[in-house]
DNA sequence: GTCTATATAACGATAGAC
DNA sequence: GTCTATCGTTATATAGAC
C-alpha cells in the first residue's frame, strides 16, 4: 500500500485525512486509522497525543490544500464573473463531499474549538475572497453595485456545500451541477431582467 | 422527562429523532437513546429489530415533519418571489442544521438505500415544488424567462443547506442569513440589472 | 412489554519490552 | 520508534426471567 521512504507519522495523518473524509471524525477509529497506515498501536500514541491531536493535523493539512485549490481557480485569469464561475465549475468529486465542509456535521468537531477552527477560517477566508472578487466585479460595472459582495459570497459558498449535500442525498452530481448552473444564471452579467 | 401516557415506542423513536440530529447516525448509539427515552435494553428490541429499524422510523417522520413544513410557506399565499422568500427566511434553529440534510454526510445512512431514500425523496420533493413555482413566476412574468426551474430550485435549496455548513462552522447564524439575503437580492423581480 | 444478565467486538488509551 | 499486552468502557445484540 505504502511505498518505502515515506514516514509513519506522513501515514498515520494521510489515512487520517481519507478517514475524515469518507466517515468523518466521530465515524473514525483510531485502529481504522492504523490499519490503513500499517502502522501499530504504539507509533500512533508515539507521534500524537491521540485521537483529536491526530485529527488536528489532519484537519490541517485538508484546510491547508483546500485553500490553495480555491486560489488556484479565484486567483486565475478572467473576469470576476470567470473566476466564480471557474470556482463554482472546478473540477469535484462531487459524491464524495467537501472534506472540510462535512466535519461541520461532525458533533465531535463543532464541540471543540480547536477542531473547528481550521474549518471556520478555510471557509471564511475563501468566503472573503469571492467578497472581494464581486465588488472587484462591480468596480468593473459587471455586477449590479446593489449586490453586495459578502452576501454574495455566502450564496456562492453555500451553493457548493448545500449542493454536495444535494447530490449525495440522491446519489447523483446532477443536483450539485443544477444548483451550480442556477446560481451562474442568476449571476450572469448578460441575464435579462 | 416523560409525562405519563405516552408509549414507550414513541418515546424510542422522539429520543432517536433528536439524537440523530444532534449527532448523527453514526454518532447515536442505542445506549443513549435508551436513557434519554427512559427504557430498558429489552424494549427497544422487543418494539424494533435494532438500531437501524429504529432509525429508520425516526428519519421517516422527521421527513414528513419537514415535507409539511416545507409546503406549510411554500404552499401560503403572495406571489412566487415571495413564496421562496418565505421559505427562506421561516423561522429556523440554524446552528442546529437540517435534521434531514445533515443525514448526507453520514456514511452509515449514504451506505444504505433504505435509509437514505426517505432523505432523498424529500429533498427531491421540495426541490420539486419550488421548481413549479418558478416556472409559475416565470409564467407570470415575475421570472425572467430563461430562468430553469429546476436549476432555480436546486440554487434554493443548496443556499439553505450550505448555509447551515457555513453558520455550524462559525458558530453563528450571521453567515447562513447572508447566503439568503445574496440569493434573495439575485432572484428579487425588481433587481437592478 | 419490560427487566436483568450476558456476550462479542470495538473504542480509545496506557505500560513496558525491545 | 515500534511492538505486544492489557485496561476500562462502550456498542450492539441476544437470552430468558418476570
Amino acid at each position: 500500500m505504502y511505498s518505502e521512504g515515506v514516514s509513519t507519522s506522513e501515514r498515520l495523518i494521510e489515512s487520517t485525512r481519507e478517514l475524515l473524509w469518507e466517515r468523518g471524525y466521530v465515524g473514525t477509529s483510531p485502529k481504522a486509522i492504523l490499519e490503513r497506515a500499517e502502522a501499530g498501536q504504539g507509533s500512533m500514541y508515539h507521534h500524537f497525543k491521540g485521537k483529536p491531536d491526530l485529527a488536528l493535523a489532519a484537519i490541517r493539512r485538508t484546510a491547508e490544500e483546500l485553500r490553495a485549490t480555491a486560489e488556484g481557480v479565484l486567483g486565475g485569469p478572467g473576469t470576476p464573473y470567470e473566476r466564480i464561475e471557474a470556482y463554482l465549475r472546478r473540477e469535484r468529486d462531487v459524491l464524495r463531499g467537501c472534506p472540510i465542509g462535512r466535519l461541520t456535521m461532525d458533533p465531535d468537531i463543532i464541540a471543540s474549538d480547536e477542531l473547528r477552527a481550521p474549518v471556520d477560517e478555510t471557509l471564511d477566508r475563501i468566503r472573503e475572497r469571492i467578497a472581494g472578487i464581486v465588488e472587484e466585479g462591480k468596480d468593473q460595472g459587471q455586477f449590479a453595485p446593489s449586490l453586495d459582495g459578502e452576501a454574495i459570497a455566502a450564496t456562492v459558498l453555500a451553493t457548493v456545500q448545500g449542493g454536495y449535500v444535494l447530490a449525495r442525498a440522491s446519489g447523483s452530481p446532477a443536483a450539485f451541477d443544477a444548483g451550480v448552473r442556477g446560481l451562474l444564471s442568476l449571476l450572469a452579467p448578460d441575464r435579462p431582467a
